[in-house]
DNA sequence: TAATAATCGAGACGGTACGTCACGTCTTTTT
DNA sequence: AAAAAGACGTGACGTACCGTCTCGATTATTA
């Protein structure tokens, strides 16, 4: 959640109310951390947000749509999330550095963010949050990188780049989220061995240049 | 879940007063699937398939670990699963009819699907039937196809297959569960392209002739 | 509730600030009293009178000390009670005018009378309005009334007059607060005609005759 | 509350399911009479009771309409209402007696007779379970007393009897519900004296007997 | 005329009860 | 012996009202 949406810096509203306290939702939002963090998403329910945080149920349903969005929340105010995208020149070593980090980010926080992710499919409440405040957020911020290297000549000017991001973020949350193989940074240096040089055979199929790939596993 | 308690096939069960206990667990999966289609995933309660299918709580206790791994196995005996993979010599052909049908089964059941893999996230019982009977079964079948290709030439021989996996099936999931471009032909065709071709520009690997075409999309 | 708190005469308190509005109050007045009447004594809230009246809850809280006492204000303030009673000389007569209207007010007015009442059980500033604003006025009034009657030599002089309030309105509010028969004028006769001649037989209030009538009624 | 209404006694449905436990009944009986001799109707709260029972709330809501309907089976569970009306054949004697004994109840328990009796006045299922197992049963208790002194020939013949209730026990619950005289024996003894006797003056006005009547106050 | 100060609107907040729902365990009776 | 029927405890849900507490705007006195 942002500095500009829901909980609106104090004296920005010339309304002739009481002022929202800013410290509750401090409170509201570190015992949701807390919970999050021991329980999991399930764990982050209104009952015991108020409980431990000392606030009021209504002051949680005024502020926050469902449990889940509160969740998510919680947990964007934790890891002030930056996992910037770094611009060397080189989109391919750009892409490795980033794809390390946010293996790792899956690896450490993958159980959270799973939960959240999984319960936005069932509350869409948090699937808006989540869609507007996370994922389209970071496919514009991938995308835009991407450009700049099409641009760059260093991606072919007829590829589609929002595929590009479903092809190695989207492949990662597919092992997060319906698991089977581990993500390490073998699987993210693959995914971008295989999409920039392609796993069809050199040769005849199609016009490519002899450039020949490295190894894969 | 076990092979010998969820769902046991037909006759399995040696119960001397010959329980008539069949038509119970199929009355058990047509009520599950009637709410699973009405309300999704979150309709799919105890208490309502023992009330929709006549049946005591107790039964489905029996029988089933969790209402999320009732709604899976009712999902699947609705749609028993013909997707079967094509092999008629041709991978790209094969993969572009196969995901061409995934794509079509994710628009019109994703709902449903995306609320089981959800509630998989927090509900162990249903991630293991999900993996086991699932995740894992169909991954097989694609590389094993994959694999029929790699050895006739139509990959190459140092691409890790299982990563193939994520890059084509995974970059749909990640469309359905963190929604926000479509999950269309064009799409699923662009998957394949990427990834048989490459998405480096043609030639020496280094930088690109200044003849820069514009960008797509 | 006190004759200098709640409803100030205006201009009375020599205060520097500003002065209490009179249209508030006629507002708040109004808008308990369409509460009342619509949703009975529960229905009358000091949430929803604020709203209603475009008031601040403050300013209830400051004026009443019970949604029960405002709601009694707010009756008191639509009936202005006049229910006066008359004195022809015959108090018999008049007891039966002045009974047969409270009757038909009891008929009327019975819920939000018994609703009055009956929250005045459980509150207790409501209580103490109710008595010393309604209760010892109206049985002081009666009893003067009963007095003058006893001077005329229309009752008997040794009859305790608080006991005969308690025997004609008394009994007609037992009717209103323990239903189970109709408050009519028939009623009111009886007890009228009850408690001027008595029920005991005539004659010698010792073991009257063997010769029973049939029962009435 | 009786033994053959709400609770109907075990084993009389021949329904499949477990019994209800009748411990569970007294438990929540007694905490209910616990909350209601210490807090009031007031306190008599689902949500207390089920804490102070160890017991659910659900239960609670199923057994009974109200809190207040539950309040009032406590209360006659703890007074297992004896107050027979005696039979000695001189109904004057048996009338003193009841009342004194009557307002020795409501000195002591009125409070809680109070509560209730207001709070039925907010709650149909409590006025439901006040009229139909007590209001209706003491009137009826007091009415057939009477009656068999009217055939004695101790009541007038064409006196009503229900009256009758209604200006003795009557009197005594305004006295209880709009306090404003003590509710002694010297005021019971005054009812039956003003009722049997007459207040009217003896002489020309009516043919009543010459019996005067002892001074009253 | 301007400062003063009470009054009032709006509304946030903690607290407590409400009534509902689903889960999972347990018990009783029927088949 | 299995199954239905269903009672029960647990605990979250979402709503309503209460009473307290700020803010900021209003307005009638008093200086």
């Amino acid at each position: 959640m942002d500095q500009a949406d829901l909980p609106p810096s104090p004296a920005l509203k010339p309304g002739r109310g009481r002022r929202r306290a800013e410290d509750v939702r401090r409170a509201v939002l570190a015992a949701a951390a807390e919970l999050l963090l021991s329980d999991g998403i399930p764990g982050v329910t209104f009952a015991k947000v108020a409980a431990l945080a000392g606030v009021s149920k209504m002051t949680l349903y005024k502020w926050w749509s469902s449990p889940g969005s509160l969740a998510f929340e919680a947990y964007f105010h934790l890891f002030a999330e930056t996992l910037a995208f770094p611009d060397t020149g080189d989109i391919r070593r750009d892409l490795t550095t980033q794809l390390h980090a946010f293996a790792g980010l899956l690896r450490h926080n993958g159980a959270v963010i799973a939960g959240i992710v999984g319960a936005a499919q069932s509350d869409p409440d948090l699937a808006a949050a989540l869609s507007e405040q996370y994922v389209r957020k970071r496919r514009q911020i991938a995308v835009e990188r991407l450009a700049t290297a099409r641009q760059a000549g260093q991606i072919r000017p007829d590829v589609d780049l929002e595929t590009i991001v479903d092809q190695l973020w989207g492949a990662c949350y597919h092992r997060l989220l319906l698991p089977a193989e581990p993500i390490d940074t073998g699987f993210t240096d693959r995914l971008i061995a295989n999409l920039f040089a392609g796993i069809a055979p050199p040769g005849p199929p199609g016009p490519p240049g002899p450039g020949a790939s490295p190894p894969a596993r």
